[in-house]
RNA sequence: GGGCAGGUACCAAAGUGGCCAAAUGGGGCGGGCUGUAAACCCGCUGGGGCAACCCUUCGGAGGUUCGAAUCCUUCCCUGCCCA
């Protein structure tokens, strides 16, 4: 193991908070003399399953610590989840099956260790110690913190202030967080910066339990491809590391030129120096920032597919938009009849969700056969026998059209 | 328990008997310009129909009316004040 400040700038390193130094520092010093790892904790979401790049931020520094020799737990939140973190309007979810939970936990497992190292990371879910908590327990767990300063929290007292309604449920999540911290007794919990006040509380409950309080570690917050809102699903701005390499590599490329930076920033190991290098190439007009992009593109793509993909990913886009020519490989339909109006295909296929949306697509020029712009809206598609055409849907969407044998 | 203010399309927010499938803004989608960048410009944005037009929608259920998002009854939900 490294010495305690060689250890420490690394970890340091893109954290945008760590409270307090002092006392990882003392806690590294201590691991290293006693060669007892540090327990680092980072709770996630059971309900969502898919990684994407915003979550990587946090996973990545999960490693660093791995690297060091530290012990990682991947903390599965499937009792929390069923409050949901109280970030605006959240309602008390359906309990999930043990199943539903068994499979999201699968599949989180898939995706962390394309970051994560699989034999030096534990998988654990709060469930196991919260749903044994009897209602006395419970009781006792609230007692020790209070009201107003759980309404200090910025997300409550917003919404008290806007007369927007806050669930009793809510405010018992903080609590119920920080007792994931005394379960685990953990060292280091990680979160997004918009954790903080959670990782806070998990400090002093753990104190209210005669426990060491837990060194708190904020990571900034991703954007997501739109560069304001931060990335998630449910915006549909984030990119999935499970996607294929090509979206990948689209979804990067079509980022705007300062989400770039960011992104090189927090997703990978570009030193700060190459990066403000760049930056000044580019505003000299030395560099086409679209070179820069088509590199940091590359890079993600293989953190989750190899370098191969990354490469061959490079290639298709170049060939799609840059030479505008089509695809090599599309998601093939087969169409049986010899003609059909090409309104009814996009339907019924469901490549479209309405008539009203067809037309509308068609009429505004938003659909090609071959490269061909189709204007109308009654036009009908006549295939030969094993004739194929391609067909695209706006910018990105391409398909092949292939009638079958008879 | 009492009083008051609210619940409108993906979100925010107008509309308060017919001109309302419902202003406006955001978002989304398409087109243009480009580097699938940003910014900007144009268009579309409940369903069916080529169209005329028809159908479903304004918290739920009933009712008044030739006609209701708009009026009445009742129920549910939210916030504020009082207890």
């Amino acid at each position: 193991m490294k010495e305690v400040e060689e250890q420490f700038e690394y970890l340091k390193k893109g954290c945008v908070e760590i409270i307090q130094e002092d006392e990882l520092k003392a806690k590294l010093a201590r691991s290293l003399k006693t060669k007892k790892p540090l327990r680092v904790k980072a709770g996630f979401d059971p309900t969502a399953p898919d990684i994407h790049l915003g979550h990587t931020v946090l996973i990545r520094k999960m490693k660093h610590f791995q690297d060091l020799g530290h012990e990682v737990i991947f903390l599965i939140g499937d009792f929390t989840g069923l409050i949901g973190d109280p970030s605006g309007r959240s309602a008390t979810r359906p309990p999930m099956t043990r199943e539903e939970i068994e499979k999201n936990a699968e599949t989180y497992k898939e995706q962390i260790f394309k970051i994560l190292d699989e034999k030096k990371t534990i998988i654990d879910f709060n469930s196991r110690w919260l749903g044994k908590l009897t209602s006395f327990e419970i009781i006792k767990l609230t007692a020790k913190y209070t009201v107003a300063r759980i309404l200090e929290r910025d997300d409550f007292s917003r919404r008290l202030k806007e007369g927007r309604p806050i669930s009793v449920h809510e405010i018992l999540y903080p609590l119920m967080q920080a007792y994931d911290s005394v379960a685990l007794q953990a060292d280091v919990e990680l979160g997004g910066t918009d954790q903080k006040f959670n990782l806070l509380v998990g400090r002093e409950i753990q104190r209210e339990y005669g426990q060491e309080p837990q060194v708190v570690m904020t990571m900034p917050l991703l954007e997501g491809l739109d560069g304001v809102e931060k990335m998630s699903k449910s915006l549909n701005n984030y990119v999935g590391i499970t996607e294929p390499p090509l979206e990948i590599y689209g979804k990067i490329m079509s980022i705007s030129d300062e989400l770039m930076f960011r992104y090189y920033e927090l997703l990978t190991d570009v030193p700060l120096s190459e990066i403000s290098r760049w930056k000044q190439q580019i505003a000299e007009g030395e560099i086409n920032p679209r070179d820069i992009k088509a590199r940091l593109a590359r890079l993600i793509v293989a953190d989750f597919w190899g370098e191969e993909a990354a490469r061959r990913a490079e290639e298709e886009f170049v060939r799609i938009f840059r030479k505008k020519e089509a695809p090599t490989e599309m998601e093939e339909i087969p169409v049986a009849a010899s003609s059909l109006p090409l309104i009814d295909l996009l339907v019924d296929r469901g490549l479209l969700p309405s008539r009203g949306e067809a037309k509308r697509l068609i009429r505004q020029g938003g659909v090609y056969l071959d490269g061909q712009r189709i204007n109308d809206i009654t036009y009908t598609l006549a295939l030969k026998k094993k004739q194929s055409v391609i067909l695209r849907l706006g910018k990105r969407k391409f398909f092949l059209l292939k009638r079958n044998e008879n």
